[in-house]
DNA sequence: CTAGTGATTCCCT
DNA sequence: GGGAATCACTAGC
């Protein structure tokens, strides 16, 4: 016998959790995004999990601004980021309303509508490749700041929606430090990733960049 | 495959 | 002012 793939949305109560167990419990759901082509269903592969104010690699760590406003809101939400001068990253906003604690999304399959996303991703050379990091996974989504608050757990016609699908098995979970964090946010290995999974991304250690002249 | 570097702009200090 | 939860491209092994 073959489990289908469960269609039915994610409750709230989902996220209302500590964000360390939110984070691997991502890995296998389903995040459907309506975009202007067609809708186009991202199946999780690779997470990072952000502790608000406990977390010196979050952006809540120094209190709420007009950037992260909404990480310090209701579970369930959209928290998109602009960042590098060109990128948008996308999270998923854990813990009761008050706790800024949240869920980035770092790298999936496409298993629905990939060719909407390869339209966004044109130096994509595989399929595996269009949503594999951050910002490529917000890029082949259609994903940015207008997006940012959005309820990923509302009913009806909406632009974005977090489905059940088929949680990976503990087993086949991994975790080691996140990427590109500096610091002392580097110590903790809270990026979670699905075992020999093709679409996770490479590990990238933090390295400092001086501006150039 | 890995390592190095330019791109480009928002936001907080 | 300058760093940033990154990517794409290049050189070299």
């Amino acid at each position: 016998m073959i489990a289908t793939t469960d269609r039915t949305p994610l409750p709230r109560t989902f996220f209302d959790r500590p964000v360390l167990e939110v984070a691997p419990d991502l890995l296998g759901r389903l995040l459907v995004r309506a975009t202007p082509d067609g809708p186009i269903t991202l199946r999780v592969t690779e997470v990072e999990a952000y502790d608000g104010g406990n977390d010196p690699g979050s952006h809540a760590y120094r209190g709420p601004t007009a950037r992260n406003g909404v990480m310090f809101g209701p579970p369930g939400h959209v928290y998109v980021y602009f960042t590098y001068g060109m990128w948008h990253c996308m999270n998923l906003v854990c813990g009761p309303e008050g706790v800024a604690s949240a869920v980035l999304l770092r790298a999936g399959e496409i298993v629905d509508g990939a060719e909407h996303a390869r339209k966004r991703r044109l130096s994509a050379r595989h399929d595996r490749e269009l949503a594999k990091g951050p910002a490529r996974l917000a890029t082949a989504l259609d994903v940015d700041r207008a997006l940012d608050g959005t309820d990923a757990c509302a009913a009806g016609d909406t632009p974005l929606r977090v489905l059940t699908g088929t949680a990976v098995p503990s087993d086949q979970v991994r975790n080691g430090p996140r990427t590109g964090v500096s610091g002392d946010g580097a110590v903790h290995p809270w990026r979670y990733w699905v075992a020999d999974d093709p679409t996770v991304s490479p590990y990238r250690a933090h390295v400092p960049r001086r501006r150039r002249s």
